[in-house]
RNA sequence: GGAGGGGUACCCAAGCGGCCAACGGGGGCAGACUGUAAAUCUGCUGGCUCAUGCCUUCGUAGGUUCGAAUCCUACCCCCUCCA
């Protein structure tokens, strides 16, 4: 095990707040494995980038030879959390959280050492808990401390409803690592809260208290608001490796370094060196290559990310025509098929107004051709490339 | 329970009888350029058998009118203030 001394620059990168710093240090310098729990929502197992950050700290625990659990809230899910504004979030059965605790699994050990993880379910205590030991729980707890959290706070003052049940969540989340004897919790920067609860309810049941990491919301390919699937502005871990690849790429050559902090595993050194290699003059698109084919190798194998360099290389330096593509098979009426309906059919324009558009604007190619005429017609009996823009390629042969 | 404000295209937001398929911004797409799907500049951004044509769209349903996103009626939903 590295000494405390090599592992807190580490463990500190790309953090938001560590609560408290000496404490993780001295945690550490007792040469113990630490056990690391991170929580998880159990709803939403379709992960991207963003919830990568908190995975990759804990991978760089494992990596330090500590313990880590990953905890699926499946009794809070079970009940349904009304946090926010949103309606009454749907109840999750048993055979839910069991399916998407299996998705997850399936996601997280692409970063995770499966051998060093635990995975755990806070049901397991807390399905067993009686009504005396939820009181037992809520009195360890003051309304004023409650009313600290800065949404219940505002939601008292603007007269907005906050639901009994509310207050016992962040109760039930500091709980689980009493349960656990957590040593570190980590979490989003909006978790600070609940995170410091089990600070408190872990010295009230005479435990040593956690440190709290919080780590920042990772900023999605537009750069501005944090990375989230109804945005449109992230990067799934299932992605394919080609829009993968493609969506890094896309990423402002400002914007490539918060990636480089939060999702790469170079050393800081490493990631250092690379930017003053920018500063002599170096082409960020090639620092950007590093970056795009170290995730893509993360998520789809060694060797993979160089494949997506080299496709994107030959795609838009030098025009080349993807190797796959959609096929489609269209019957053409008498006087040939329009290029704008071919447009349509191989689904490369929404519409076939939105095809004569991009005619107009010198966006459309068949076979290489570009094509200027909004008339323009495919003969029947043969099979075309048909490509609009850079990006939209379709296979489309006429019958 | 009382008073008021509002629901317009993917989002925000103008318009308040005809010049409205609907200003502007964002987002998206495309073109140029380049060092890349960065940056910058420019264009486009309801649908249709592509047209000085037709159809659908301004919360929902009706109505007035030659003509409505714009006026009237009812209904649904959201927000603010007071109690």
């Amino acid at each position: 095990m590295l000494s405390p001394a090599e592992q807190l620059p580490e463990l500190r990168r790309g953090t938001h707040e560590i609560l408290v710093e000496e404490e993780l240090a001295k945690k550490l310098a007792r040469g113990k494995p630490l056990k690391v729990k991170a929580g998880f929502d159990p709803t939403a197992p379709d992960l991207h980038l963003g919830h990568t950050v908190l995975i990759n700290k804990m991978r760089q625990f494992q990596e330090f030879g500590h313990q880590v659990v990953f905890l699926i809230g499946d009794f809070t899910g079970m009940i349904g959390d009304p946090t926010g504004k949103s309606a009454t979030r749907p109840r999750l059965t048993p055979a839910d959280v069991e399916t998407n605790a299996r998705t997850y699994q399936d996601q997280i050990f692409k970063i995770l050492d499966p051998e060093k993880t635990l995975i755990d379910f806070n049901s397991r205590w807390m399905g067993a808990m009686s009504a005396a030991g939820m009181i037992e729980l809520a009195a360890k707890h003051t309304v004023a401390r409650m009313l600290e959290r800065d949404d219940f706070s505002r939601r008292y003052r603007s007269g907005q409803p906050i639901a009994v049940h509310e207050f016992l969540y962040p109760l039930v989340q500091g709980y689980d690592s009493v349960a656990l004897e957590a040593d570190v919790e980590l979490g989003g920067t909006d978790q600070t809260f609940n995170l410091l609860v089990g600070r408190q309810l872990q010295a009230d049941y005479g435990q040593e208290p956690q440190v709290v990491m919080t780590l920042p919301l990772l900023e999605g390919l537009d750069g501005v608001n944090k990375m989230s699937k109804s945005l449109g502005n992230y990067v799934g871990i299932t992605d394919a490796p080609g829009e993968m690849f493609g969506k890094l790429m896309s990423v402002s050559d400002a914007m490539m370094w918060r990636y480089f902090e939060l999702l790469s595993f170079r050393p800081v050194a490493e990631v250092a060196g690379l930017r003053e290699a920018i500063a002599g003059g170096r082409n960020p698109r090639d620092v950007k290559f590093e970056l795009a084919m170290e995730i893509v190798d993360r998520f789809h194998g060694a060797g993979a990310g160089e494949a997506q360099k080299r496709e994107f290389i030959a795609r838009f330096r030098e025009g080349a025509v993807p190797g796959t593509m959609p096929e489609i098979t269209v019957a053409a009426p008498a006087g040939g098929l329009k290029v704008a309906n071919a447009l349509k059919e191989a689904q490369v324009a929404a519409s076939a107004s939105a095809a004569y558009r991009l005619i107009d604007q010198g966006a459309v190619r068949v076979d290489g051709e570009r094509v200027t005429d909004r008339d323009a017609t495919l003969a029947a009996g043969s099979t075309y490339v048909l490509q609009a823009g850079k990006r939209a390629f379709a296979r489309v042969t006429v019958r």
